[in-house]
DNA sequence: ATCAAAAGTTGATTTTTTTTATTTTTTTTG
DNA sequence: CAAAAAAAATAAAAAAAATCAACTTTTGAT
């Protein structure tokens, strides 16, 4: 006898370590069940739009979601990834503005859909939920003001250096080394702030310096330590 | 019959229109009337330091706090400014962790002291409070996200339009259109994230195409409408 | 398997921005 | 009020990064 598979259900989800829903009380738990949407999403496509009004937040079931701002000439400035386990869209659920980011897969992805009311209803009655959904949000302010900072003041090389080890925190590395996340050279420009070309020569210096080595889109890590001397992290 | 001035009370703040901590029962209000400190800092005096562990947060009931991150080799990066009816110090408490940024006043200021404890017990019990904190924090997460892609792809010309405009919106102009707040080059540079010479080169610029006018810490907006223009807002 | 499109690479050039150095002005404070 | 300190202004040189252009490789669709 075979169950549904591939419908992902709160209860026994595999993110259960990290997922804020967890926070909820059981019972809770089963009504949202019955409620949430499940979505699929396939490789490259689009969540939800900047300047949209979400009615919903999404929380990332399998798959890679990067978030990003639009700026002047359609240049993406990626703020930060969303894996499984996490939640996104509820930023602007919370403070009643519209998306300040586009959410676009970079792999299948997977994502339960709660809509807003149900968000508000969840923080207005389980203060453990909030206090939780705050510590997140919080979390990320920390993140983002951290790097304001290094945008602002580090050079380009510094930057890729970090956002590197930002990744391997992330996504990690396999038992080769290599780090599990496979970007474009322009979505890891897009991350740094800078142009592809720039991210393409530092990477081959990185790798003339014993730092990296390159695969396509796959980046073994060689020596961490001077990617941490680089990123001074 | 005089009462004690200058000591701020909630009851009767005149920044209640903005101040978060309206939003509480006014019996609460008075429970915080005994329990806050009042604390008042001159010109340039720290009010917490970046790496700190805040154990409570401060509502700022007159003067203006700098927030700021320290660089590499000292130089600071400011993330926002607060003003009278703002409050600070607070996310590091809900996220459990250090304090990212340091606050120091940039004028005489006096600061209402709220313990952290009084602060995860106003989430916990009053959800009203809680979803006004939520929509706080996730608006200042916006500002901070718009920031990054704000550093990361426009010019310092751009930026520093863009953060006159900004100061302009949050601290006004008088009626001879001269900006209500006075920061060094320096300061100003610690803002957009540039070196203080290109924030000088450039306020001379703004001002030979009578963009603005300087006089001392003084900028008066002659033209804000190209100001817009330039800071493409 | 082939073709077109997308992604990646490289070198040269230009632009932007920082750094350094020096002078002038303003502010602070004894 | 005057000396000292801090801040502001300006110019020139250096460095960092972006842009441009040409070309190669990889990927995906038919």
């Amino acid at each position: 006898m075979k169950k549904v598979k591939d419908i992902p259900s709160c209860l026994d989800c595999t993110n259960a370590k990290t997922c804020i829903l967890k926070k909820l009380p059981p019972e809770e738990m089963e009504k949202i069940e019955y409620e949430k949407g499940v979505h699929f999403y396939k490789k490259n496509n689009i969540i939800y739009r900047e300047g949209n009004r979400n009615n919903g937040f999404y929380c990332i079931n399998s798959g890679i979601v990067k978030l990003y701002k639009t700026g002047l000439e359609g240049k993406e400035q990626i703020i930060r990834f969303a894996k499984a386990g996490n939640i996104i869209g509820y930023r602007s659920i919370l403070s009643g503005e519209l998306a300040c980011t586009t959410a676009k897969t970079i792999e299948d992805t997977t994502a339960c859909f709660i809509s807003a009311y149900k968000l508000t209803e969840m923080v207005t009655k389980y203060p453990v939920f909030a206090m939780e959904l705050m510590k997140l949000t919080c979390k990320e302010l920390g993140e983002s003001n951290k790097y304001i900072l290094d945008i602002a003041q580090k050079t380009v090389r510094e930057r890729l250096a970090e956002i590197l080890l930002l990744l391997i925190d992330n996504f990690g590395v396999d038992s080769e080394n290599i780090l599990q996340i496979f970007l474009t050279r322009e979505e890891l420009a897009n991350m740094v702030g800078t142009a592809t070309e720039s991210v393409i020569r530092l990477l081959s210096e990185f790798k003339s310096d014993n730092i990296i080595e390159l695969k396509g889109r796959k980046i073994k890590i060689l020596n961490l330590q001077q990617l941490q001397r680089l990123g001074s992290y």
